[in-house]
DNA sequence: ACCAGACACCCACCC
DNA sequence: ATAAAGTACG
DNA sequence: GGGTGGGTGTCTCGTACTTTA
């Protein structure tokens, strides 16, 4: 079934050097001497150092123990280690701490170079205790009496780090994309990449971004207070390029959530001061609250229910309001409760159910409502955001200024942008198509076309042909149409909280989306917000409380 | 879409 | 000796 | 019982091999 075509045996190098070589030309004028150097030097080594050179590369590091290097395509370790040795990409004279050591030896190879006696620790904790009898630093061959070989340190990986940075602009995709496209797990959509447009302007940018890249590697790890300050103290002043201010954002938020959790809440309070993005204000206005500053408290939630950036913020401040102002004396009015129908459904208990697996409980109810002559699926963001997605396809993969930057991108860059829809003034065009029914032939031209391409919005897995015809003979125009553009509005947020289940009638050319709720489950804030948009727009969606019996 | 959002599930607290 | 976790790889 | 706020656990290709427990 799988027919993973065979990839050369060298693959890997073929893929480092298009990503380098990409780089080089693209931003020869942001590299660093030693980068420019690295490239350099790179492309003249023997073909086996560089083969091995990458290997290391996208391995675990920095260190390697030469026994656990094997490679079928790598003739002689030695010989292809030796010019990478000469060039300094790999040094061999390193000083390991005790901790590196023991890293880089099983347990086995511990307890026996450190003659252990309670062999039955687990090693963390023989690693822990060895660790204050051996505070210097050794070599690799002293700290193992020369019995177990080299070891090689890789001093590049910076400068690789870098090049990766620069080449997908941004910290989360890796060679390995190369690999998943090769074997045909992924495959994109054969946009035209901006030439001119630059992820990274200036170094100073690149730079940046690395800086929050480790700020939020050391959040991760940072357990004491003093960590969270020393990182709260390096955080960079506002920045001016716009996705590095979000990604500084939303450091502040979660460096203050933190600080919040320590129960310093000045810090807190000063670093959601900082950041721009949701929850900072909410979360300044519950500090505030508990602290019993009620008035402090009020005054922000006024200036938020005027300029809510999202609906979500707008929510929550609602239902903050309401308690508020009972304890302020004041009134606010409530909203009208919506009228989302709700049913109650009681089953029998799944445990009681002998045999098979354990289902879920949306599974349950789908199986319960499901008949061939109305099938019921479950499908949750899957059907109406990847209908989404394939109608949206031809305006969300024109090739705009800076939309797209590398060759793995499975939407344009600015997809979560404000402005997404103002740049792509043609999208009203693909709203024209509901006015005559002509949305079905276009989204199932999509799906036919575009079989198999990378697109944030749909999932193949998920989308037979079935499906795809249920979907578009049952769902009015009218109703997409709505739910497209409500999609639209806000990208980011109103992507998710669509409904466990839908069931389509054909018969009677009706459907029925469905909120499938457990005991202890309760409607999410996104879920509540398409819930009221569904009602107030007469498209058919419930809730269904489950009991069991 | 930057160890994340995107779910359900768990507990606690307040009426 | 087993299962779970980590790692490397295409 | 509701309404809350808060915190977890799960999962992103699939497989083979090594290490840990
Ligand atoms: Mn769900
Ligand atoms: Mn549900």
């Amino acid at each position: 079934m799988n027919a993973t075509p065979d990839l050369p045996p060298t693959y890997y190098l073929s893929n480092f050097t298009f990503l380098v070589d990409w780089v080089a030309v693209r931003y020869e004028d942001l590299l660093t001497q030693e980068e420019r150097d690295f490239a350099d030097t790179f492309q003249h080594l023997p073909l086996h150092s560089q083969c091995l050179f990458v290997r290391l590369s996208s391995r675990k590091g920095p260190f390697f123990r030469a026994d656990k290097i094997n490679y079928p395509e790598i003739n002689s370790l030695e010989d292809a280690a030796k010019y990478l040795i000469e060039c300094g990409f790999i040094d061999i004279q390193v000083l390991l701490s005790f901790h590196e050591v023991a890293h880089l030896l099983t347990k086995a190879e511990l307890v026996e170079a450190f003659s252990v006696n309670s062999k039955s620790e687990r090693k963390s904790n023989l690693i822990d205790q060895l660790a204050h009898l051996y505070p210097s630093t050794k070599e690799w061959q002293q700290w193992t009496n020369k019995q177990l070989g080299l070891v090689y340190c890789l001093k590049t990986q910076h400068i690789i780090d870098n090049f990766l940075l620069l080449f997908f602009g941004n910290s989360h995709q890796d060679l390995t994309e190369f690999v998943l496209q090769d074997i045909g797990l992924f495959r994109y959509e054969n946009y035209t990449i901006d030439e001119q447009h630059r992820i990274f302007k200036t170094r100073e940018e690149l730079e940046l971004y690395k800086h929050l890249i480790i700020l939020r590697e050391q959040l991760e790890l940072a357990s004491t207070h003093e960590n969270l300050v020393e990182i709260a103290r390096q955080i960079p002043d506002s920045i001016q390029a716009h996705t590095l201010r979000r990604r500084r954002s939303k450091l502040c938020n979660q460096l203050a959530y933190k600080f919040e959790r320590q129960h310093q809440v000045d810090l807190a309070l000063s670093l959601y001061r900082q950041s721009e993005l949701p929850p900072a204000r909410e979360r300044q206005i519950r500090l505030l609250e508990k602290q019993e500053k009620y008035l402090e408290a009020w005054d922000m939630l006024e200036s938020l229910l005027t300029a809510p950036v999202d609906e979500q913020e707008l929510q929550i401040a609602e239902r903050i309001s309401l308690r508020l102002a009972k304890k302020l004396g004041k009134s606010y009015s409530k909203k009208t409760p919506s009228s989302v129908t709700e049913r109650s459904l009681t089953l029998v208990n799944p445990y009681n159910i002998s045999g098979t697996q354990q289902l879920n409980v949306e599974e349950i109810v789908r199986l319960h409502f499901h008949s061939t002559e109305a099938p019921c699926i479950y499908v949750e963001n899957q059907l109406l955001t990847g209908l989404f997605g394939l109608w949206l396809w031809p305006e969300m993969f024109r090739s705009l200024d800076g939309a797209f930057a590398n060759p793995f991108q499975s939407a344009p860059l600015d997809m979560y942008e404000a402005s997404f829809s103002l740049k792509r003034p043609r999208i009203t065009e693909l709203f024209c198509l509901f006015e005559d029914g002509y949305h079905k032939q276009h989204i199932r031209d999509m799906w036919r076309m575009k079989q198999g391409l990378a697109n944030h919005f749909v999932n193949w897995h998920f989308f037979n042909e079935e499906i795809l015809n249920l979907a578009l003979e049952v769902i009015p125009a009218q109703h997409l149409a709505l739910i497209f553009k409500r999609i639209l509005f806000d990208v980011r947020n109103n992507r998710s909280g669509l409904p466990d289940l839908i069931q389509f009638f054909p018969d009677k050319n009706d459907y029925l989306m469905l909120e499938v709720k457990g005991p202890g489950d309760r409607i999410q804030d996104n879920q509540r917000r398409w819930l009221d948009f569904f009602s107030a727009n007469k498209i058919p969606a419930e809730v269904v409380y489950v009991s069991w019996q």
